[in-house]
DNA sequence: GTCTATATACCGATAGAC
DNA sequence: GTCTATCGGTATATAGAC
């Protein structure tokens, strides 16, 4: 035969896992989204500047994804994905969710692009008309109520200090994440100085906790 | 951060009493740019709606303001001017910085847009070509450092917990209130239940810290 | 000070060729 | 699967009448 790794350039499905070039500009195009989205936020993203970033025309992005709107729940799911296959691992080693969301930060340190578009899809989607607006709902009430959850364990294993209460850490908790996000991105903006270490900040305010250093 | 008096934004010298009706309708279309950007954000924000909620065409806006971008800059600077009366009211009552966020949350809690508009201001406003960028960057500067000395301040008075480091809790502070934001807004869509009270979870914190209850 | 009319550019989405 | 061409609409901004 003459090419070995041909992944069905047809368009056709191929019996086990066709597609594989239109998955692969699937995957392109949402992260070309990503970035036009932290530039300019939902409404200022435009179909034409993400396609150029894709290496297409706005009518061949729009093949793959029939509207704006359904473009970025794309992002928010596939997002989702990737997150909860970290999120799972530690949580399977037995880390605390708590302990897990510092690790998130860590890694959130590494993927700027995606932090823009987070933090700026997150104070859009407060106006309940916006195409995320459902989608940030249910992702802060499971975020709070996972960490709520977290603080009332380490509570039960005494592992809190007395005046400390998990009812209203858990929301603090993702407000203080948020608002470093905020911090760090302009910590990036401004060329002299390092960056904001969100992981450090997180891990001080665990600390002043707990009751026995966290490591 | 200016919280002095305003030398007359039309341009020309007031003299005797002039203008009044232009600067009536430049604060009209002010607070309709705050309801715009509240829904849509800066870029989704049109000067059409703008002008149409202010009650002029968007022709006649223009007329105020030359650019959308200096129409942005009016909104940031009225707001360091209301802020900045309230504030300064305070202070000179002896109240700490601290203590008067707590009450700057509580007055924002009577003022959704303004809330809006900010939140999602300073989102978009990370990215360094953004009209607000050069605001934000000083607006955050100055905050976190008006936070951080007012805590060193209540370490040096012996009322801050001994574990309590005030070098990082001014910028957790400042992040604190932005993320409680967010989840403000996001509670006030949600019909069931009631909003998130900002200042209620400040004063919990707060009080974590001190060795005695603030209040 | 505000208007109508217009210039110029970009938007999201569709139609149909290949 | 991707393209070109186009539709209908809206954007910021300007020109000039009143």
């Amino acid at each position: 035969m003459t090419s070995t790794s041909q992944p069905d350039p047809s368009g056709q499905p191929a019996g086990r896992g066709g597609y594989a070039k239109g998955r692969a500009k699937r995957a392109e195009v949402i992260q070309a989204t990503i970035v036009s989205i932290a530039e300019s936020g939902f409404h200022g993203a435009s179909l034409r500047d993400i396609a150029a970033r894709a290496g297409i025309s706005h009518a061949g992005l729009l093949h793959h994804f029939p509207t704006k709107a359904h473009l970025l729940m794309a992002v928010l799911e596939h997002r989702d994905d990737v997150d909860g296959v970290d999120l799972d691992e530690d949580v399977a080693q037995g880390v605390s969710f708590i302990e897990a969301m510092i690790g998130l930060a860590e890694r959130n340190a590494r993927r700027r692009p995606v932090v823009e578009a987070f933090t700026v899809l997150a104070a859009e989607a407060t106006t309940p008309d916006h195409p995320a607006h459902a989608y940030f709902k249910i992702h802060y009430n499971e975020a709070i109520a996972s960490a709520t959850q977290s603080f009332r364990e380490l509570k039960a294993a005494g592992r809190l200090r007395p005046e400390v209460d998990p009812e209203r850490e858990g929301a603090q908790w993702i407000a203080l994440m948020d608002g470093l996000q905020i911090q760090w991105l302009q910590s990036l903006a401004e060329p002299d100085g390092r960056p904001l270490d969100m992981a450090a900040e997180l891990r001080y305010r665990l600390d002043a906790m707990l009751t026995t250093p966290s490591n």
